[in-house]
DNA sequence: ATTAGCACTCTGAGCCGCCGAGTGCTAAGA
DNA sequence: TCTTAGCACTCGGCGGCTCAGAGTGCTAAT
């Protein structure tokens, strides 16, 4: 039984008995298979598209395997030299390497890869600036210990003096060097505030100006989509009318984001069909692990492809890509 | 017989004499107008898919629809008004203004839009930081007077002390403060080279981390390409086969700014099929136009669609959406 | 120059019937 | 009790067929 189930899986296709029978490994008649497959139909393995049809496996029966049955592959040679040349290629910007990931995963799945984060609430502070632009204009940039750059336009009323401008920001750097940015809010309040109030007397637009800092601080989440295009290889999205509504979710970063499960769980995550709680991705299979730095979890990434999909080589791939991610941004961390 | 050229493209589909016919417009039989269309065919300006089709336009057709026929329309008050109340809405960031102008105009046209720069050459310098992460990298960042903002990590040499670093930088914020990008690289050599010997004994590390500053200087080109997904609504691209090709080019950045002339010529363009150089693009029609700041060209717009498109309504959008790009970077450049 | 008429062509939709893969059931064998 | 062979049945897909409709080119008349 097991064995017909592992079977449907990488055939991939609506399978019949007489086919099945065929195969090596089983040395047992059509009509045996014929009756097993029945069982399995009943109990909800296995969905018929037609009665003259072979079966495929239903959600149910792609859960079951992957929980039971699969068994555990190795990355062959050529995928693991891909891989391995490169991570050892990037060198400096996280930004790059996660936008490059995921080009390298959706090449080697051939199916569509996501790739979010690395959220940067854990980083810390390393400097905050402040350039003015013209009157009441300015750009404030945040640099994080690990390199990231945040930016956002401000709006400072006219009248704020260059040197409160230079007072404030001196007095942030004293402050927040090192906070990591998660504290940043509570941090801000709590100390600076009246610290703040006694170094200039424009209460209110420094506080404003710290507002958007702050907002600059909890910074949107970055996500990358690759290989978009790899999901109209797949037979069962020939359909135009198919694609479309995945194609247009694919567009959208906000829907993107929600297709990964929260960075929290470690491991790799496998959400099949309907599990995934989006109506558009019924028939599609996302599979995902995050990675860390220094331990803790900062983003995710992720595979999108048929439910039909080689479950057993994605997610090696996964684990090997979330180590080899983790190890490359805990070592750019550390120096 | 321009009328007869107008209603192909107005109705888009292969065309008939004796629908043709039955137009307002047109008071002629339908003999006389398969004579007139057997002529236009010969001339090229019409195709035949078949013998017993209808004819649509050639390439050459809709070329000569739009230079010589297509008569000027008014933006209806609905497009007007959100158009309207997208500018308005911007404020501070171009970057944003950028992207959300690509998706509001692939909303408005239903077809694909990829919007290109603003290209920094033209700006001028502000500030430029350097903000060291740990010994040997730090990271690097432009500021410009219109606040766009670069960044780049940077290698350094591990003995250089951050006295060297702070006199590096401060010389290069009076020598460059003010000057365009676009002599950032011949400035550099020129005067700051020697000068930098002077404030420093790391001759080398200096050169090589302006090196890198100048590269930052010719940042990319930012490509925003918005509404993908439209053109699977296109009866042309139905079949999967058709878009795939599109849609993996437009997948690739480097490809997508090969699909707008240079912004160096004023006004819209229109690239009808082979035009614009791309076999994959032979159904499409590519308008673009410039966009400027105090007059000077800094990017593009433009909209992909199937040859058959509403070439008058897109063209007086663009027009639209270029001026009021303009305008609005323009004030934002001079405050 | 325009038009009506006519014979001709081609596509696409619908229908038919067949083939093959697959099924369920039953009865016999291990 | 599990397995297997045999058999009748079902159903989708494919090729072939016909037919209607839209369109054409040509000719002769206005």
């Amino acid at each position: 039984m097991s064995a017909i189930v592992e079977d449907y899986v990488r055939s991939a296709e609506p399978v019949g008995s007489r086919t099945l029978s065929k195969h090596d490994e089983i040395h047992l008649s059509a009509a045996t298979i014929r009756n097993e497959m029945s069982d399995l139909e009943e109990m909800g393995y296995l969905d018929q598209p037609h009665t003259s049809a072979g079966r495929i496996p239903s959600q149910k029966g792609y859960r079951f395997y992957v929980d039971n049955l699969m068994g555990r592959v190795e990355i062959d040679n050529q995928t693991l030299s891909v891989l391995r040349e490169h991570f050892q290629r990037q060198r400096g910007e996280m930004e790059r390497l996660i936008h490059e990931t995921a080009l390298v995963l959706s090449e080697l799945t051939q199916y569509t890869s996501i790739v979010m984060g690395p959220h940067v609430y854990q980083e810390k502070i390393r400097q905050i600036q402040l350039i003015p632009l013209r009157p009441g204009a300015a750009v404030a940039i945040l640099v994080t210990d690990t390199g990231q750059v945040e930016t956002r336009h401000v709006q400072l009323s006219e009248g704020v003096s260059s040197d409160d401008v230079v007072r404030m920001v001196n007095l942030l750097n004293d402050k927040l060097a090192g906070v990591p940015l998660y504290r940043f809010r509570s941090q801000l309040s709590h100390e600076i505030a009246e610290e703040l109030a006694r170094v200039t007397e424009r209460y209110d637009d420094a506080m404003a100006f710290l507002d958007e800092l702050a907002r600059l601080a909890e910074a949107r989440e970055r996500v990358f989509v690759g290989g978009t295009t790899n999901i109209l290889a797949q037979p069962e999205f020939r359909n135009v009318d198919k694609v479309r509504p995945l194609l247009a979710l694919l567009e959208r970063p906000d829907r993107v984001s929600q297709m990964l499960p929260a960075a929290q769980t470690p491991g790799v995550q496998v959400r099949i069909g309907m599990e995934n709680g989006i109506p558009t991705l019924q028939d599609c299979t996302v599979v995902s692990a995050t990675y860390t730095i220094q331990g803790v979890p900062v983003g995710s990434i992720g595979v999108l492809g048929p439910t039909r999909m080689n479950y057993a080589r994605v997610i090696r791939i996964l684990e090997y890509v979330s180590h080899a991610l983790s190890d490359w941004m805990t070592k750019q961390a550390s120096g």
